[in-house]
RNA sequence: GGCGAUGUAGCUCAGCCGGUUAGAGCGCGCGCUUCAUAAGCGCGAGGUCGUAGGUUCAAGUCCCACCAUCGCUACCA
């Protein structure tokens, strides 16, 4: 019986290009996820868009003097070419600017208000005569009552770390024009998330599984106790509020951004003409559900989101929420502002795709910030990929050519060395397989690169370069012990390299592809024919971490 | 301030319910090998397990306090 997985990977707000934090918290993990869940058989969904209607992209449309839609469609298709030029395998990327995803927003949103699921409350907001809008707490400054430190934000001073209410600034100001904005009372939509408070409670408690800080830190909210908090904005970009009398203003963004995961699966189910499809994953006792994102938005898939789905009834909850760190650079976060930044477009422009998903996975911030560095990128490339994998595969491949007529050997009777080496097969199969299935990444890849390590110790015990010279069928059956391994490697690798794992199908195998040989090791055919060797991966100069370093400070 | 996570060899990380000389990969040193993108294999040197207490026959592993880093703290997406 094949599972039914639903791969939903966060939603990135679209005012500018995706950079290697992006990719390595949410994207990477996600996809390997999900290219294993298709490798073992499962029907998977594997779905994400941009979050067109965040408020820095209507800001930044403002300083252009362009429209938001102009600004996020722009920088929705740079994200969705670097999406796809890193081999992730979205079934649909797609963004929240779309009828779909405005129905579907809309209608989950009178969902709560038929269930009674929302309030009113009326609240003073700082109101800007000049403009003659709303202001956010991020568009207003002003001096902390605390410290007086004098450009405090509206929610937070930034040097002393309060938390502060607008109301409580000192000679209050607008970000955007300096001018003095007025308290203007505003009315807004609640959802009631205390209505959820048990069922929440006793979801969470249930999922011993998930990893410590998400569990943790959403119990530590629950145990605070939940509280209303508004659903509606007063802005003119996103998407309208569906009852009478809010006409101006708009549901608050991470209310419909996390509705994307189910629009989105809607949609890619209409798509593919099955419009029911999407019920596998959301509605089926057994659909399960993993949500990819970084640590800054738990609150946002263990709280909010279940809660909609709880006040809606009938719709799954998140089998898990798989919750990064950061990727940082030089000691801290990537940075627009600080220039800090490696952006995908400009990687993909000098490196390759696997190499970097190589590297991000092995330094997946699972448990804690890690360190992106171009000696590490290049040490990676070098050390393990080409020396340790792309080599063993290479080297293999070309003894056989050469000594067999490019062709595979007949193998005789296998030894303990050749029976250990398909042991250690299946065993990388088993190890990989676990750790992928329990989101434990970087563990996985250390397994399969174990088997390519193994390759050559085996390999080096054999000798079949010199074996050949005098007893032929020996060598021969080394060499197939040898492509079995290869052959391993192929599938244990798809999830991470996908480009490199195509590459050695296509040199071992002239029929159907990966996914049709699933999770298991192909055995190796006598007299099968094999292409000509090509190295998988490419040797990077040393000169590159210093060229590198140098534009990263240039830049 | 409150809540949460993290802190183990130069680097990236394992160490489950406490129990022989704390492990792995990479890097580093030495040796072997030369089929392979000068790639490979073997051996070895590196750690008072953030700090200071406590519990215990025994603590990296439990308890307390503290320090550092990061996130959240409900209107930043």
């Amino acid at each position: 019986m094949p599972r039914k997985i639903l791969v939903a990977v966060a939603w990135p707000y679209v005012n500018g290009e995706p950079h290697l934090g992006h990719i390595a918290g949410m994207n990477v993990p996600a996809d390997i996820f999900a290219r294993y869940h298709r490798l073992m058989g499962n029907e998977v969904a594997m779905v994400s868009g941009s979050d067109m209607h965040g408020t820095p992209t209507a800001l930044k449309a403002a300083e252009e003097g362009v429209s938001p839609e102009v600004v996020a469609t722009r920088y929705h298709e740079i994200w969705s070419k670097a999406l796809s030029d890193m081999s992730f395998s979205y079934d649909l990327y797609t963004h929240t600017h779309t009828d779909r995803h405005r129905e579907v927003s809309q209608e989950l949103f009178l969902g709560l208000k038929e269930n009674g699921h929302l309030s009113e409350a009326t609240q003073s907001m700082p109101f800007s005569e000049t403009e003659q809008r709303f202001l956010s707490d991020r568009f207003v400054e002003g001096t902390c009552p605390h410290c007086g430190h004098e450009s405090a934000r509206g929610d937070q001073c930034d040097n002393c770390n309060r938390t502060l209410d607008p109301i409580d600034l000192i000679n209050i100001r607008s970000k955007r024009d300096g001018s003095t904005p007025v308290f203007k009372d505003t009315t807004h939509l609640m959802l009631k998330l205390g209505d959820f408070q048990k069922q929440l409670e006793d979801w969470v408690s249930s999922k011993t599984e998930w990893r410590a800080n998400v569990r943790n830190q959403t119990l530590g909210i629950l145990r605070d106790g939940l509280h209303d908090r508004a659903m509606t904005r007063d802005i003119d970009w996103g998407v309208p509020v569906p009852v009478e009398g809010y006409e101006s203003k708009r549901i608050y963004v991470w209310f419909e951004a996390v509705i994307g995961y189910l629009s989105a699966t809607r949609a890619w189910a209409e798509q593919r003409g099955t419009p029911d499809e999407w019920k596998k994953f959301w509605t089926e006792p057994d659909g399960e559900s993993y949500y990819f994102q970084g640590k800054d938005n738990v609150s946002f898939h263990t709280i909010i989101l279940p809660s909609i789905l709880l006040g809606n009834g009938g719709l799954n909850l998140p089998t898990d929420v798989v919750a990064n760190e950061y990727l940082n650079i030089g000691g801290n976060e990537f940075s627009k502002s600080k220039g800090n930044a490696i952006w995908v477009p400009d990687f993909l422009s000098r490196y390759e795709a696997d190499p970097l998903r190589y590297y991000l996975a092995s330094i997946m911030p699972e448990t804690s910030d890690s360190e992106f560095t171009w000696e590490g990128f290049h040490a990676a490339n070098n050390n393990e990929l080409v020396a340790t994998f792309g080599n063993f595969v290479h080297r293999v491949l070309t003894i056989t050519t050469r000594n067999f007529d490019n062709a595979v050997p007949t193998p005789t009777e296998l030894d303990d060395n050749d029976k250990a080496a398909l042991a250690a097969c299946d065993t990388a199969l088993e190890e990989v397989s676990t750790a992928i299935d329990a989101r434990r990444f970087r563990d996985g890849l250390r397994a399969a690169m174990r088997l390519a390590r193994y390759g050559n110790q085996y390999i080096d015990t054999k000798e079949p370069w010199k074996v050949v010279k005098t007893d032929k069928e020996s060598a021969g059956t080394s060499l197939w012990v040898g492509l079995n391994v290869i052959s391993t490697l192929r599938t244990v690798f798809y999830p991470y390299l996908p480009t490199s794992a195509d590459k050695i199908h296509s040199m071992l195998f002239t029929d159907s592809d990966i996914l049709a040989d699933g999770w298991n090791r192909r055995d190796i055919v006598a007299s099968t024919p094999i292409g000509t060797p090509l190295p998988l991966f490419r040797k990077l100069d040393d000169s590159i971490i210093e060229e590198e370093n140098a534009r990263l400070l240039g830049n």
